[in-house]
RNA sequence: GGCGCUAUCGUCUAGGGGUUAGGACGGAAGAUUCUCAAUCUUCAAACCCGGGUUCGAUUCCCGGUAGCGCUACCA
């Protein structure tokens, strides 16, 4: 009696994340763990991330790493683990059931070096025919006499026989064997493909819906005839569009740099929520114009159904080597500027950056400051946020639009900043002057500050723009910065005296 | 080349046989304001092309085109 993977019996979805750990973790694999997730946690079922380390060639430590540094910054969690390569038993047993059930056959050629010498007259090689025809007494002799060879599955491809199966995603989908080519399953060397381990294992998991990235849809056919061959009913398949770049190509590091990778946005100040939101709105939809949505509201709002055919792009700008913005010193020398990422993926940044508690934001921030080199007591950077939450896109923009609180002495900027709209210097001057008086006396709070300056400002016939301006570059060092009277109040009497006192001093 | 998938504003998308084709980002303009931001208002911006089917197609069907994927003893 065949098993059943998706038993209906037990109603709980096990999905799996399977990445090959061949990179760093990249946009579009985290986008796939976060739907698995999305879908395991909506249905109280289970998530399970697999290490699909079957090729050795290519698997890193670094590249592990990178996976776990990724999800762990995501917070994003699993309930199983598991690790191909230790797994290997299991998938040559699943191999050696298919073939003894004359399904599979030995492939003695040897191991192609080049790519076309076996692609057939017609352009697409399906077969060797000497080798699928061999008998099994030959394939035994030639085994046992030690020729190395690979295993490999015979697909039916006699009597315009059809494969099928229905994707969640992509409807029905059906497939001639005839157009499928004869894939291995074992490597000369013994070592399982692809095919042969990923099937084994999502069989041996009970894994019962395999939500992937569209590359693998035409890959399902050989899955399908696998898991049959094999004695299994297959998994439910629901499989995800592609994540492309601006040019339509998949993303890759080599061609897109470090904007695919999961931990630049992390670097560059992204919240995880912001970054798993942004993800998710591309290739699904929960249909009723949200966009904004927390970590619960996804897993609520998420569905099969939801999810789109077409390719999205992350509209990321293209690197370039253009001019530096301002307050570009004080980033990490490899970060990104804002420019580059998806203005959407930003937008939403802001947005939830927004709406964090005033108290929680802070405690982010903090980190990000202090690595900076900026040794900011916590209570400070409570009475600095909330001045800035407007103000911030990304994190550590928090290093440019609250500097001139961290710092003792402000940095040099240009004097004739202190001066104001339709005045000259011996107006900014005057203001300062008057500034330094008001302040030695006045109660550090908003509304005396407010009222105070304002009175000044009267008192000389000009606007209260004009007596603010040579202040705020007096205190922040330029022109654009906080609201005055509440950035006057945790900067305090001694530091924006001193500031006042220096502004006066250049502008002569 | 073969096989497959896809196609709505610049981008992410909603929609669907009859709609002023909706929302969002980004862009533009304006309001507000002590600057900047935030906020609010307004504007520009799309159904790939050609055939069918139909009283009527952006929507359904076919073809084309384009993009992408697979076509490895990579995953």
């Amino acid at each position: 009696m065949p098993e059943t993977l998706n038993s209906a019996s037990l109603g709980k979805p096990r999905v799996r994340f399977a990445p090959s750990p061949t990179g760093f973790l990249h946009v579009g694999s985290a986008r796939t763990f976060i739907f698995n997730w999305l879908y395991a946690r909506r249905m109280g079922g289970t998530m399970i991330l697999r290490l699909d380390d079957t090729d050795v060639e290519r698997n890193t430590d670094a590249s592990v790493n990178s996976i776990f540094e990724g999800l762990k910054w995501l917070e994003l969690d699993w309930d199983e683990e598991y690790k191909q390569s230790e797994r290997g038993e299991l998938h040559r047993r699943m191999a050696d059931t298919i073939f003894q059930k004359g399904l599979a056959y030995r492939d003695f050629t040897p191991a192609h070096t080049g790519d076309s010498e076996r692609s057939g007259a017609q352009g697409t090689w399906l077969f060797n025919p000497g080798m699928r025809e061999l008998s099994r007494e030959e394939s035994d002799r030639r085994a046992s006499a030690g020729e190395p060879f690979a295993l490999r599955f015979r697909v039916p491809r006699e009597g315009g026989q059809m494969i099928r199966f229905t994707d969640a995603v992509y409807g029905e989908q059906m497939k001639a064997g005839a157009d499928i080519e004869d894939f291995a399953l074992l490597r000369s060397d013994g070592m399982p493909t692809y095919h042969l381990a990923s099937c084994a294992d999502d069989a041996d998991l009970r894994i019962s819906d395999i939500i992937r990235g569209q590359d693998h849809l035409s890959n399902t056919y050989k899955h399908v005839l696998l898991f049959e061959a094999a004695g299994f009913t297959p998994p439910q398949f629901a499989h995800l569009p592609l994540l492309v770049a601006p040019d339509g190509t998949k993303l890759s590091k080599r061609r897109h740099g470090p904007i695919v990778s999961v931990t630049t946005y992390r670097d560059a100040g992204f919240l995880p929520e912001a970054f798993i939101n942004f993800l998710c709105l591309l290739g699904w939809s929960p249909k009723n114009d949200r966009e904004q949505m927390s970590r619960q509201e996804l897993i609520d709002a998420f569905s099969l159904e939801g999810i789109n055919r077409a390719n999205a792009v992350v509209n990321f700008k293209e690197p370039d080597v253009g001019p530096t913005n301002v307050g570009r010193a004080l980033l990490p020398a490899n970060s990104l500027p804002e420019e580059a990422f998806d203005a959407k993926a930003v937008w939403l940044n802001a947005e939830h950056i927004r709406s964090l508690p005033i108290e929680e934001l802070s405690q982010r921030l903090l980190p990000i400051v202090r690595e900076a080199g900026f040794n900011v007591a916590p209570e400070k950077m409570l009475r600095i946020t909330p001045l800035i939450r407007e103000r911030i896109k990304l994190l550590r923009d928090v290093l440019t639009a609250a500097d001139f609180f961290f710092v003792d002495r402000l940095p040099p900027y240009d004097p004739s900043e202190l001066i104001p709209q339709k005045g000259d210097a011996a107006m900014a001057k005057k203001v300062l002057e008057k500034a330094r008086a008001v302040l030695a006396n006045v109660e550090f709070k908003h509304d005396p500050l407010d009222q105070a300056l304002r009175a000044a400002a009267q008192e000389f016939g000009i606007k209260a723009g004009q007596m603010f301006q040579p202040i705020r570059v007096a205190v922040c060092g330029r022109k654009n910065a906080p609201p005055l009277f509440e950035t006057l109040e945790v900067l305090g009497r001694e530091t924006t005296l001193a500031r006042i006192e220096q502004a006066i001093s250049r502008i002569l």
